[in-house]
DNA sequence: GATTAGCACTCTGGTTGCGAGAGTGCTAAT
DNA sequence: ATTAGCACTCTCGCAACCAGAGTGCTAATC
């Protein structure tokens, strides 16, 4: 990215603070009045005119203030905004929230969403952790009624899976046990492809059970981005940029379809650090007017995102700080129990 | 309700029928040339202002055609509008998906709430099934590290909840069996107040055990009705009656807030049928505009209830007929499996 | 050479006025 | 009881218009 003098990115910044703020496009005489400038709105325009002719902002129309483009805000969001941190006090707040809450991993992802969605007032997104391969920890069978059986599967990864099994012919209590104990000594901590490689000696019953098994964890496996809990849909969809209708229900329709990986390029997001998603870069029309600041959280073998949607016009500190900090949250939490 | 004259209640028809397919308020004319009345439009003029002043029309202003109320909508759905059935063709369409899908409760409810949001092109809600006490089955604790377990409870109505238990000392796998044993057999079968009641010999252990187990009971008995799982909001915000930003955030806020019991009168909900609610016989404002329909599903020790929501303005007989025929194939289901 | 005052120009958004169209309610005739 | 006829009402779309905000340019100034 280029580099401005002095005074332009001074002026971008003012420009940027204050469309962020009003929703409205910035004009030359706003300007030297609201920041008190000691240059003239010619001086200003100006400068504006040639920071639109780098790329930096654009007119929504002749004789209508600047608004920032999408280059505008990744300049500002890499070198002009000063790195924010939340206040101790909200720090405080937050955590307190955590310690009230059940100590349960998805009572804690609902409260994530939740409070990043109040806090930066805007659609928050967090997926639950997992990690890229999942290992088995313990199988139990119970027995329903003499053909059925309900299988409930424990992963290293913390997430009950459970599954109904049918059997051609009747089975007792007493068989399901066996059965289980036996998975669960020989698979004990092994990952499916693992489980695949080996070879096993296994009764009938046996054999539909580890089936069972594997395709659970496989359906596992295989989710790349497992769809995201939402929260706060009302504060995007409120915003100025989204009064009309129209656009609501584009931004309606990438969220529905809960694929939403094809609408946001999640490759871009860094293994460290809060990644910035502006405008544009963005893989769908809809989202044209929309950024995302995510994150991923958590250690590496287990780890999940975290992250919020809204205009490009956001508060983009307060964002990024908002999700880092919870995200440092969810990590402590995950290291903490996952050990 | 007080009856209507014959005419009458075929004029009521063809409006609301109108209405319903076009949105836009239907007059005198239009409906004598379209339908191809035998009388005049005076007189079906004459007509309508009877049906005003009884109360089942409204004008948006003097001069616009008529558009039914709340009171014509009820009659309609009443006594007018026919009992529809899917056709078997959509019928077996259906059933195929469900044959396709993953044997687990979660893909049936996701599956029956996608097929519902689709086939009626509104927004489907649908509530997990759950006892009004829930019964205790099964408990299974799986040590996670010496100070640190998981516990995986299994209740009668097959939802595997989960928690973890931290011991103010370590704990051996020894001890956990032990436990879990110990309250399996005590405990089988037993709804959570039983439980309570009854006095038990533990161990500090099996005490804390006990304690987390009777508050994932408690905790899933108290909640009466369940947060819904949401498909097809699209449909609904983007018929005409919502094409104002403002109206689609109200509706948005009810649905966001997961409290829908609060905007939804569910005491209305009979226990067999279909039911039916129109318009302002919801609690909240912004719910003016919608109406309900919805039903229970399951059988009685085990039940969720399933229905769509949109414009007072929608296709109640396919509306009412897709919703039972999906609650009679979530029942069918439900009973397989519990027994 | 950079800054600025001055000014003509452009574009939006709100207001007003108007005519066409749709639909009504009423009256009087059938 | 029905209907033809008609005056009336209200919406909607369109054009005209104005005020306001903001620009870009030129020429004077520091």
């Amino acid at each position: 990215m280029a580099t401005l003098t002095e005074r332009r990115a001074a002026i971008l910044q003012l420009i940027v603070n204050d469309y962020i703020d009003n929703a409205t496009p910035v004009g030359s005489e706003t300007i030297v009045r609201k920041y008190g400038l000691k240059v003239s709105p010619a001086t200003i325009r100006n400068e504006m005119v040639k920071l639109e002719e780098e790329g930096y902002l654009t007119q929504p129309h002749t004789s209508a203030g600047r608004v920032p483009s999408d280059l505008g805000y990744r300049y500002y969001v890499e070198t002009l905004m000063g790195e924010e941190d939340l206040s101790p006090d909200e720090k405080r707040q937050i955590l307190h929230q955590f310690h009230q809450a059940a100590a349960q991993m998805d009572a804690w992802l609902d409260l994530a969403a939740a409070v990043l969605a109040r806090s930066v007032r805007n659609l928050a997104l967090v997926t639950a952790p997992r990690s890229p391969r999942v290992h088995f920890r313990h199988a139990e069978i119970v027995s329903l009624e003499s053909y059925l059986a309900l299988l409930v599967l424990v992963l290293r990864e913390v997430h009950a899976k459970e599954q109904v099994l049918m059997f051609p012919e009747p089975v007792t209590q007493e068989e399901l046990w066996r059965t289980a104990n036996q998975l669960n000594e020989e698979l004990a901590g092994l990952t499916a492809p693992e489980i695949r490689a080996r070879q096993l000696e296994l009764t009938r019953l046996g054999q539909q059970a580890l089936e069972a098994v594997l395709r659970l964890m496989e359906a596992e496996d295989s989710t790349e981005f497992p769809s995201p809990r939402l929260s706060g849909l009302r504060n995007v969809l409120s915003q100025p940029e989204f009064s009309n209708g129209e656009k609501m229900l584009g931004v309606l329709d990438v969220l529905e379809e809960r694929n939403l990986s094809r609408a946001i390029p999640l490759d871009r997001i860094a293994e460290e650090g809060v990644t910035v998603i502006i405008g544009a870069e963005n893989r769908q029309d809809a989202m044209r007017e929309c950024s995302v600041v995510i994150t991923r959280y958590g250690v590496p073998g287990w780890s999940g995102t975290l992250g919020i949607l809204g205009p490009t016009r956001m508060h983009y500190p307060r964002a990024i700080s908002t999700v880092r900090y919870l995200a440092s949250v969810l990590t402590e939490l995950v290291d903490r129990w996952k050990g």
